[in-house]
RNA sequence: GGUGGCAUAGCCAAGUUGGUAAGGCGAAGGACUGCAAAUCCUUCAUGCCCCGGUUCGAGUCCGGGUGCCACCUCCA
């Protein structure tokens, strides 16, 4: 099994071969770190974070690293709306980033580095641009020479000539050329600025993630992650930057994820439709969000709407229905009888086949969920049958059944729920009594207080169901 | 104008090197149940935007249309 990942770079499909046997070196465009970010964030979150569990899945050891843009227009800009400073502002949103993150069930990266820890490094970038004639100077700012670099547009398939006749780009004086673009701002009176061989200023956008990409994976590594919206200019311009200095390529592989809209328009604050992860987390449960965003393909464009998260809830749920189902079973007594497992195991290895092969699909997260769906439909049934018993055999294969959701629903997905043992038993036995006691009273025919019973608990937060073997019962959410 | 992408059942959505349409939601009927919940069974695309072409065979390749979206400007 090879696994293939689409790369914008080639527009195609590629066997996935690392530079070092069984390591895998990734970067992903993080956060500007000057607001809550919005859903479509969160989907550039998540799907580096699936891309690695899954690398890790399959046996790489994956070094992960992830910018926090601290410095630029927009956080200057908020910071003096809040009246507070640019670091302040910035430490409040990271600390912001890793509690919505985690909601999210995303694996923290190796590596957070900031823009603003990393300004020696990038005027050393920029001063090696200049001396190799990739950059000038004008009255303070740096531009790259965008001309001399011949690959400029491979990434987003664009030519310079195109890019020149439909320019849209700001007329600026000190360019050489519209499209050349700044790598070192003077800064204005009252500005955040370091000292430089320019004079006082701030780095340029695109420079930060050249610059520490290549400091903490070296100058070539394996994935870069992004939106496509980052395509370009930013990642041509990231490439730019990059090769012009090492004359080489540096990244081999470059994933964009796709866009998210909201209930079918582009989410835009215009459009009112604007929401934080925040936002949506105090509505939706994270499973659910989470699942919802690796249910389409990560490369196609996702809508997000109400009646597609209750889909998503509901689809998710029948998943945990089935896992919970098992792992109330494996905590019942065997009984005697000629069952066998083996079909359930067959079965295991069968879907556990496909989940991988859809994987190995540049990612197709919603062939893989699919898999996990026809397993829970078969060891539905496999309970279900007139002849059920829960024989040793069986146990055994259930016990297989409830390893393989829980590595690949949980360890590689990160949708289901992990199993949290009740340490206190007490809660258990009570409910249990209860149950017993209910038992009782519906074999007497008293069914309002059965009713009353199931009613109450389940005001408590416990969902109970009658089965043939007797009532099951779980803690809701 | 340039570049890239998309168009599959009521809705969401997958379709590997062309081989005879996954999965989910929803709906209907049935089974089970005192009721409920969950679950199981059956049904819901002779057809994958339209028109041509290649082929024994195309959702899948080629040509031509139509419609939608994104990017080309800060943006995941």
């Amino acid at each position: 099994m090879t696994l293939k990942i689409y790369n914008t770079l080639k527009d195609t499909k590629e066997e996935f071969e690392t530079l070092e046997d069984g390591k895998v070196k990734m970067y992903s465009c993080g956060p500007t770190v000057y607001d809550y970010f919005h859903i479509g964030n969160a989907r550039a979150f998540i799907v580096p974070d699936i891309v690695k569990r899954y690398l890790e899945y399959k046996g790489y050891e994956v070094m992960h690293v992830l910018n926090f843009t601290d410095i630029d227009d927009k956080m200057i800009k908020r910071a003096n709306e809040e009246g507070i400073t640019v670091d302040e502002l910035a430490e409040k949103f990271i600390t912001a980033y890793f509690e919505d993150t985690d909601a999210l069930n995303i694996k923290r990266a190796d590596v957070y580095p900031q823009a603003t820890e990393h300004i020696s490094e990038m005027i050393n970038l920029v001063k090696t641009l200049i001396d190799k004639g990739y950059a000038y100077e004008k009255n303070g700012d740096v531009y790259f020479r965008v001309d001399k670099f011949d690959e400029y547009g491979k990434l987003s398939n664009k030519k310079i000539e195109d890019l020149q006749a439909g320019s849209r780009v700001d007329v600026n004086e000190e360019k050489e050329d519209p499209l050349d673009f700044t790598l070192w701002k003077e800064s204005k009176a009252g500005e955040p600025e370091w000292d430089s061989p320019w004079g006082q200023g701030r780095p340029g956008w695109h420079i930060e993630c050249s610059v520490m990409s290549t400091k903490y994976l070296g100058e070539e590594f394996d994935i870069h992650t992004g939106g496509v919206d980052l395509t370009f200019p930013h990642h041509e311009n990231e490439i730019a930057q990059s090769e012009a200095c090492c004359g080489h390529e540096v990244v081999n592989y470059w994933l964009h994820n796709g866009y998210i809209n909201i209930e079918g328009e582009k989410m835009s604050k215009s459009l009112g439709n604007f929401f934080t992860t925040r936002d949506i987390l105090d509505k939706y449960p994270a499973e659910v969000v989470r699942f919802f965003l690796i249910s389409k393909h990560y490369r196609s464009p996702i809508n997000f709407s109400e009646e597609n998260m209750k889909d998503a809830a509901k689809s998710l749920e029948r998943l945990e229905n089935t896992v919970d189902r098992v792992k109330y079973l494996l905590k019942q007594d065997v009984q005697d009888g000629e069952l066998k497992g083996a079909e359930l195991f067959e079965l295991v290895a069968e879907k556990k086949e496909d989940f991988i092969a859809a994987m190995d699909d540049d990612f197709n997260t919603s062939l893989a969920i699919a898999s996990l769906h026809e397993l829970a439909r078969e060891v539905n049934k496999f309970i279900d049958q007139d002849d059920f018993v829960l024989t040793i055999d069986v146990k055994k294969a259930l016990e297989k059944v409830k390893e393989t959701f829980e590595e690949l629903g949980i360890e590689v997905l990160g949708i289901l729920k992990t199993t949290e043992e009740t340490e206190n038993d007490l809660v258990p036995d009570l409910v249990e009594l209860l149950l017993e006691t209910r038992s009782d009273l519906r074999d007497q025919g008293n069914y309002e207080m059965a009713d009353q019973i199931r009613d109450e608990l389940s005001n408590l937060g416990v969902a109970v169901k009658d089965t043939p073997q007797g009532a099951e019962w779980k803690i809701k959410e």
